[in-house]
DNA sequence: CTGAGTAAGTTGAAAGTTCAACGAAGCGAG
DNA sequence: CTCGCTTCGTTGAACTTTCAACTTACTCAG
């Protein structure tokens, strides 16, 4: 609490994290919305199709796809019941725990998938690989990597599944 | 439309591109939570009062707020009136334009911000700035302000304020 | 076995964002 | 001048996310 001891940013850190939040929230919005005029998926969505289509059976545990996109799970529940509604995404109870549901993915929910991976990645590529060597995109990678590893091991409330616990 | 000429993201790439997801959730979630927790601000909200203390006699068109936020003027509108009920910020009709509308910090927002800005400062150094070198830091910097600068000259309804359109 | 504690998922309301429509004012060619 | 077009900002409804409360079921120490 003590005010003195706050390092501040110099100029340059400034405009680099201001780059950042500006960059996220311009790309994270054009991808967004490429998606929705295309194929009428939000991103959220979309990564959820994924998700699904890399699980055996095209199904995950709720909890799992909260873990996995660090959502909550209030928020995997009405969106995946609004995918239900849109044919996208069947719920049924799981096997082995009763408290537990299962999301798998429909027909219509991989073909739709099939679909619009070609609008993300072309989006991806065009608006952020692209625009990046190799290795500033791996420097980049990494770097995001070890925010969201710091995030995880800090904060009680986030991760569930850690590997490296101490 | 030709789905055979998209190029996929290699198994690298991929990772790196989940890792920038995730680990922008879990830091912009993070940093806003530590602001609510400790001061009941968002980060948008925190981020509109910087703009406006940097601003001379604290004071921005609604317009020119939403543009450097790349946010909708409608969610400005929307997010300035709850600070106008906190008594963050006031509004008053813009000298030169009768359209226009100011927003301007009161002094109980400055008062805020002076506070919030360690929190806020404490975080993105915590989570951010310090797990990466001041080089890959800077890198990261340019490839996000390429990002920005990339799509504001893309998308025809970013954009408002161009100095090298062609 | 049983009761306390915990985990899974849902619910509905509150909070925040988007979207389309609008009124008011500025701009500019004819 | 004035008609049409654009810009500014707001509005309210629809939609999405968050939050707190809740139900059901699993766990496990005693």
């Amino acid at each position: 609490m003590n005010a003195s001891e706050t390092r501040w940013l110099n100029a340059e850190q400034q405009r680099a994290w201001r780059a950042f939040i500006i960059g996220t929230t311009l790309l994270t919005d054009t991808l967004d919305r490429e998606l929705r005029q295309a194929h009428g998926l939000s991103l959220a969505e979309y990564e959820i199709l994924v998700r699904l289509s890399e699980s055996t059976g095209r199904t995950l545990r709720m909890a799992q796809i909260a873990e996995e996109m660090q959502h909550s799970r209030s928020r995997v529940t009405h969106t995946v019941s609004r995918m239900e509604k849109a044919g996208l995404i069947e719920r049924c109870a799981a096997a082995a725990d009763r408290r537990g549901v299962e999301a798998r993915m429909t027909e219509k929910g991989w073909d739709l998938l099939v679909e619009a991976a070609h609008t993300h990645v072309r989006g991806v590529r065009e608006h952020f690989v692209d625009l990046a060597s190799d290795e500033e995109f791996t420097t980049m990678g990494r770097l995001m990597n070890s925010v969201a590893d710091h995030l995880l091991t800090v904060n009680p409330s986030f991760a569930d599944i850690r590997s490296d616990a101490d």
